[in-house]
RNA sequence: CGGGGUGUGGCGCAGCUUGGUAGCGCGCCUGCUUUGGGAGCAGGAGGUCCUCGGUUCGAAUCCGGGCACCCCGACCA
C-alpha cells in the first residue's frame, strides 16, 4: 500500500470549517489536489461513494422511463451563443480549444459547460411529429466550468453529474416532468444521502440561464451555509426557438417543444462531508457508505491469529449474506487502535471488533461511528443487531441533521432583524419579498441570496410587505448564504 | 480580478534576521520485540533548498525578475 497520512483532521470544525473541509477530504482520501489548477483527482474512495450515487440515480431514472446517451464533449461556440440568456449565463466560465493537430480551428470549440445546445442541435433532426415525443434522454458526464475560486467536491473546474434533458408537447407536461425529477432527487437526499433538503423554486436573478424557471434543493451545511444540492429547470420553448427543433401537431400545426433539464454532481459528495462530518473525520449514512462494516480482528501472538481467524471468516460470511457491505482489516503492520482511527476517518458506519475473548465468550464488540458508543453483541445476534444498526446510524444521521437545520431556522420581519440573524448565526432565514432588482442588491451586500421560493406555502399564505423595501411582497421565501 | 500566504527528502515543518558541513517530526526500508484506542528499540535509504538572473571567495539564507499552488472576498452545480 501507498503511503499515506491517517491522522485524525488536524483542524477542527467549530474553528475553521473550511480548514477542517479540506483536510478531512484530503486525509480520508476522498480526493487530492492534482498539477492542474482547480481540478482534483476523486480517489477510489470518493469514487466509491460517486458510484453508489450514480448507481441508485441511473436506476430511478430507467425505472421513470429515462435513457442514457453520450453527447460529444466539444460543442462549436456558435451554439453557445444562438440562446440569449444562455451565452451571457456561461460565457465567461468557458474553456475554448482553438487548435487541433497542430492547427488552428476554423470555428473554436468549447468544451462542454453543459450539453443544451449540442442536444437541441440534435434534436431538431431527431425530431419531426408528436409522436417522436416525449424524448427523455439522460447523459453521465464530465463538464468544465472554469471556474475562479474553486474547492474540491463544491466547485473545480471540471466535474462530473448526469444531466437528464427531456422534450414534451406541452407546458403542462414539461413542468410535470421537471417536478417528477426534483421529487426523485429529494426522496434520494433525504433518505439515501440523509441530508433534509428545502424545495422550492429559484427568483428569476438566480434561476438558470435559459430556463423558464428553476426548481431547486437547497440543504444547510455544518457551518449554517446553504448549498445547493441539485435542480430541475423548465427550458419552456427557449432552446426549441433557438434550435429550431419542431413538431408537428396532432392537428397538423408546426410547435416548438417544451423542454426541460436537469442536474446533479459530485458536488453531493462535499455535502456528505459538509453535513455529517465531525472532528475525527467522516460520518457516511449506511446506505451510501461503501463499506458498511468494518471488522477489526484483533491478536497477539499467532496462535490468537489462528483461533480469531475461522470465526471472523464466519461472522463476515454471515454478515455477507445479509447483503452488507464489510471488509475485514487483516492488516499486520498496524495496530488496531491505528485501524480504529483510520476507518473513523473514513466514516465507516459501524465497526466490529473480534479478539481471543470475544470468540471465547461467543460474542463481538460493536462501536458506531455516529455516538461512538461501544458495546458486546453476542454471536448469534451479530447479523441482526448489524443491520439495526445500520439503520440506526442512518435514522440518527438523518435526525442530527434535521434538528441543527431547525435550530438555523429563523424567520425575520425586519431589515435589522435579518441581517444581524446572517451575520450572527447563519442558517434559512424565512422573509417575504418582493423580487425587485434594488432589493436583491441590498440583500447581495449582505452576502446573502434567496435560496428557494417553497413551492406550496410559499404564495399561499397572507403576505406581509416586503422586508426590504416596505412595498407588497410577491411570496415568502427563505434566503440565506451559501456556497 | 483584488487582498493575504506558501514554495527546503513522500507529507508537515525548522533553518533565512546576522551568508560558511542541510536539519527535525511523521512516513518509508531491514531486524527483533509488540498488537483490545494512533506501538517500542536498533540500523538504513531518500534533498538540483520552485525557477532565472545578480551580489559574494562562498547563497536555502542577501537583491531583482518570473512561475506555481493554497487561503479569504464579487460570479457559479
Amino acid at each position: 500500500m501507498a503511503t499515506q497520512t491517517t491522522d485524525a483532521t488536524g483542524e477542527r470544525r467549530e474553528d475553521d470549517f473550511s480548514a477542517w473541509y479540506i483536510d478531512t477530504v484530503l486525509k480520508s482520501q476522498l480526493a487530492d489536489y492534482t498539477a492542474v489548477r482547480g481540478s482534483m483527482v476523486i480517489r477510489p474512495y470518493g469514487y466509491a461513494i460517486w458510484e453508489r450515487i450514480q448507481a441508485h440515480v441511473d436506476k430511478e431514472l430507467k425505472a421513470t422511463g429515462h435513457q442514457n446517451a453520450y453527447f460529444p464533449l466539444f460543442i462549436p461556440l456558435s451554439f453557445i451563443h444562438k440562446e440569449a440568456e444562455h451565452v451571457e449565463g456561461f460565457a465567461p466560465q468557458l474553456a475554448v480549444v482553438t487548435h487541433g493537430g497542430g492547427e488552428e480551428l476554423t470555428e473554436p470549440l468549447v468544451v462542454r459547460p453543459t450539453s443544451e445546445t449540442i442536444i437541441y442541435d440534435m434534436l431538431s433532426k431527431w425530431i419531426e411529429s408528436y409522436r417522436d415525443l416525449p424524448v427523455l434522454l439522460n447523459q453521465w458526464a464530465n463538464v468544465v466550468r472554469w471556474e475562479i475560486r474553486t474547492r474540491p467536491f463544491l466547485r473545480t473546474a471540471e466535474f462530473l453529474w448526469q444531466e437528464g434533458h427531456t422534450a414534451h408537447e406541452t407546458f403542462e407536461e414539461a413542468d410535470t416532468e421537471a417536478r417528477l425529477i426534483l421529487d426523485l432527487y429529494v426522496r434520494f437526499i433525504e433518505e439515501e444521502l440523509a441530508i433534509p433538503v428545502l424545495q422550492g423554486r429559484k427568483t428569476e436573478s438566480e434561476k438558470f440561464a435559459g430556463a423558464l424557471y428553476t426548481y431547486t434543493m437547497e440543504a444547510l451545511m455544518g457551518d449554517a451555509k446553504a448549498l445547493q444540492m441539485g435542480t430541475s429547470h423548465n427550458l419552456g420553448q427557449n432552446f426549441s426557438k433557438a434550435f429550431d427543433v419542431t413538431f408537428l401537431d396532432r392537428d397538423g400545426s408546426r410547435e416548438f417543444p417544451w423542454s426541460t433539464s436537469w442536474a446533479v454532481t459530485t458536488r453531493l459528495v462535499g455535502a456528505i462531508v459538509m453535513v455529517h462530518g465531525d472532528d475525527k473525520g467522516l460520518r457516511l449514512p449506511p446506505r451510501i457508505a461503501p463499506t458498511q462494516v468494518v471488522i477489526i480482528p484483533i491478536w497477539r501472538k499467532e496462535e490468537d491469529r489462528d483461533k480469531i481467524e475461522p470465526y471472523v471468516a464466519e461472522v463476515q460470511h454471515d454478515l455477507l449474506e445479509a447483503d452488507i457491505r464489510v471488509h475485514v482489516d487483516w492488516r499486520d503492520q498496524v495496530t488496531p487502535g491505528f485501524k480504529f482511527n483510520d476507518w473513523e476517518l473514513r466514516g465507516v458506519p459501524l465497526r466490529i471488533e473480534i479478539g481471543p475473548r470475544d470468540v471465547e465468550n461467543a460474542q463481538a464488540v460493536f462501536v458506531r461511528r455516529d455516538s461512538r458508543e461501544k458495546r458486546p453483541v453476542d454471536r448469534e445476534s451479530i447479523r441482526a443487531s448489524a443491520l439495526e444498526c445500520l439503520d440506526s446510524v442512518q435514522q440518527s444521521l438523518f435526525e442530527q441533521a434535521k434538528r441543527y437545520r431547525e435550530v438555523h431556522t429563523a424567520s425575520a420581519n425586519s431589515w435589522e432583524t435579518l441581517a444581524r440573524l446572517l451575520e450572527d448565526r447563519g442558517g434559512f432565514v424565512w422573509v417575504d419579498w418582493c423580487d425587485s432588482q434594488p432589493c436583491t442588491q441590498k440583500l447581495a451586500a449582505e452576502k446573502a441570496t434567496v435560496r428557494a421560493i417553497p413551492l406550496e406555502e410559499g404564495e399561499a399564505i397572507p403576505l406581509g410587505p416586503c422586508i426590504c423595501c416596505g412595498e407588497a411582497a410577491k411570496f415568502r421565501c427563505v434566503v440565506a448564504r451559501s456556497y
